[in-house]
DNA sequence: CCATACAGTTCTAAAAACGAACTGTCAAAT
DNA sequence: ATTTGACAGTTCGTTTTTAGAACTGTATGG
């Protein structure tokens, strides 16, 4: 299963993954919502090699998730800014943001606070149902095919008929 | 900067990249969130290398994302359990799925749709402040140091003192 | 005794990432 | 007029990861 490969699974974790899947363009997304917008300023933020960089925003670009857009004729020049398709990954940054200041920090507590403008709290992100507003844990979820499914299809049962313990499980 | 030193950084992201930043892992988490356990159920269903899965596996358990329970004796054979810093990995996972189902379906459809137990309805995860409860949007959240800042910080300006443009921003 | 299930480990080749230097345009400073 | 520096890449040789396939070892069922 390579990068091309992911795209084309039936499963919109693998697809979404085949996008935005490794740690270097995770990164330069968390620069675009910090409103980080020119290859320079992406590269001294991160370290990234000046060569995977251009690679990585030729890809953004691509997908979609990027566009870019001149800013400057004479040297031609561009800025990288996020599409509403870009825009949208928000919920994941957050997502990813918020189990790091659960698990991940240390004595000194999280390194970032977020505050929501609308009611002016400190708050967490919290991902509940858009039917009934419930908060949602795995366990309360069913999971069935949808039209576009085939095998392997996303948080659903794949192909695995391995599964079947000879011995009794423990 | 490497995996190792990715940890370490002052920001809830980049730790929680450290972790599961890549695509491999991701897609692993996904097999856990489907109820694979072992280690011949997440080889056949992915068609990962042997050797990356146990490394990732070992990974995992390191971080205390899984755990490498017995389940059998003789052959000593384990299964990998998705403990609860796994578990709470679920808004990343229903929030990478849902925008690939907004972002990346074909003609078909969505491979998987999702049903709530609890109201009995297909739904989609929404993002909501934990205040307030009202959904959130990039735009309506500004961010701040915590007690663990430093420089880079989370989703907030790290060190990119280059955006100076010299010439007025087109 | 042999085939199969399972959970890895080992090895080599191929792919990706790193690191540093180089290209090229232009503006401002000397 | 020449040099310096900002900016946005590209090129290239080296190192690290990943892929792919085979091998190890325990145990079971036939």
């Amino acid at each position: 299963m390579r990068w091309d490969e992911l795209e084309e699974e039936p499963c919109s974790m693998a697809r979404t993954i085949g996008v935005i899947g490794d740690r270097w363009t995770l990164l330069i997304l968390r620069e675009c919502f910090l409103r980080t917008r020119r290859f320079e300023g992406f590269q001294s933020a991160l370290g990234i090699t000046r060569h995977l960089l251009a690679e990585r925003l030729k890809k953004l670009v691509r997908q979609g998730v990027l566009r870019r857009i001149p800013y400057q004729e004479s040297p031609k020049r561009h800025e990288y800014i996020l599409t509403q398709k870009g825009l949208d990954l928000y919920p994941i940054m957050m997502a990813i943001v918020h189990w790091g200041d659960t698990h991940m920090v240390d004595e000194r507590g999280r390194p970032l606070l977020h505050q929501h403008r609308k009611c002016g709290k400190n708050f967490d992100p919290v991902m509940v149902c858009s039917e009934c507003g419930e908060p949602l844990s795995a366990k309360e979820v069913h999971t069935h095919p949808g039209p576009g499914a085939r095998t392997t299809a996303a948080i659903n049962a794949p192909e695995k008929p391995k599964a079947k313990a000879r011995r009794s499980a423990a």
